[in-house]
DNA sequence: CAATTAATCAACACGGTGTTCATTATATGA
DNA sequence: TCATATAATGAACACCGTGTTGATTAATTG
């Protein structure tokens, strides 16, 4: 019935799943080894024949998740910026595939984005989103720098922290939320201004100024 | 010379510097009691007679900072959304009081938002935060729901995430721009898109939509 | 100078780590 | 089916950091 690699991977799977089930009352750091494995109905000795210790564990699923964000980020990419998509109301090919992504994975990603998860976990997404962005940008305006007074780092950072902040609502709320819809309230964030997103007078401070009084 | 109570407040100031000090090879969770105690040329039991364990002095250094920030935002936090800031191009007085805070304590911000940083850090101030802003739009707009066909909640963590990106960004960064800038810069956060922000096509997904096909 | 308090030092049991080696359980394929 | 791999178990090991204790030294106070 079972092979000997199925069987490797369903302790694999055990493993990962016990890491998982610890999260929810511990920090990554405080869960031990000894966590893992007496919720995994494990011997320790097991655990060290599949990975070198906790963090090779950690660093093996995370890798697993980011390189399939690169992939969506290196080949659906192209489209985006794209102004068609807005005026037909649909987000880029890119943030759905990246939500579809996130939704498969929905456990995962709360917990390495949460307070008890890896801290690594958002930087390194972070940076491929902020590669990603800035080579698009690259290629829709030219090499210099875009800024509207403000200093392009900031404004990177600014773009990706807004994509990864809705993610991780959705994540964290009850997921009432389509894939879809999530994909679009990204699309609003990159063309509306927080106080928009408000209804708090969306002209007050355009780019001219605004010397009313 | 040295009171005693000097003398313990230095003993804790060797603590937490070398608190800090640790922060840059390692994460909060791989230090150790010990290591704090060997950077700081203390005895270990030593350590044990200011602080209940690691956590204590963690907590407490953090909780001192974010009792700041909340007096910050409950004496200044009147002011905000008042148009006249805008019309001024001044900063609001919260905004500009918070990031004078985060010049004094920079070094422990760098840290504490950081990767080697408490991963509590940055979702208590962000709940401050979104606390704040939440009272002062019902001030402003009334109890009901401020929705441009965005969830409140993304709305709001939006905003705490671009006041907390902005920051980190600062704090990870050369220090070129003064407080005053920064201030600034969060300012343009509030009222700029992000595609606003790098230039593009300002008005090409406005909210009434745009049937252009 | 005597009393008080801060800091040091050595020793302790405890728990998790990563490794080992022998043993048991399961799958493979001739 | 049976011998052979290989996956998983179980027990033991030294190592390291923890948090505590009790005795000692150092510094401040009045």
């Amino acid at each position: 019935m079972t092979s000997q690699k199925e069987r490797q991977k369903k302790t694999e799977e055990n493993i990962i799943h016990a890491l998982l089930e610890a999260g929810k009352n511990k920090t990554l750091a405080q869960i031990s080894v000894s966590d893992i494995t007496r919720i995994s109905h494990i011997n320790r000795g097991t655990f060290y024949l599949h990975y070198l210790d906790k963090n090779d564990l950690v660093n093996q699923v995370t890798k697993n998740f980011n390189d399939k964000v690169e992939l969506i980020l290196q080949t659906e990419m192209g489209d985006s910026m794209d102004y068609r998509y807005f005026s037909k109301d649909e987000p880029y090919p890119v943030i759905m595939n990246l939500v579809d992504l996130v939704a498969e994975n929905k456990e995962l990603v709360r917990f390495m984005l949460g307070t008890n998860g890896d801290p690594e976990f958002y930087p390194t997404i972070s940076k491929e989103l902020k590669t990603a962005i800035l080579n698009d940008l690259k290629r829709v305006k030219g090499n210099n720098d875009f800024s509207a007074g403000i200093p392009n780092e900031y404004a990177i950072r600014l773009i990706t922290s807004m994509i990864m902040t809705i993610i991780k609502t959705w994540v964290d709320g009850e997921g009432d939320l389509t894939n879809e819809m999530v994909a679009k309230v990204i699309m609003k964030g990159l063309y509306l201004s927080p106080y928009e997103m408000l209804g708090i007078s969306g002209n007050m401070g355009n780019k001219k100024g605004n010397e009313k009084s």
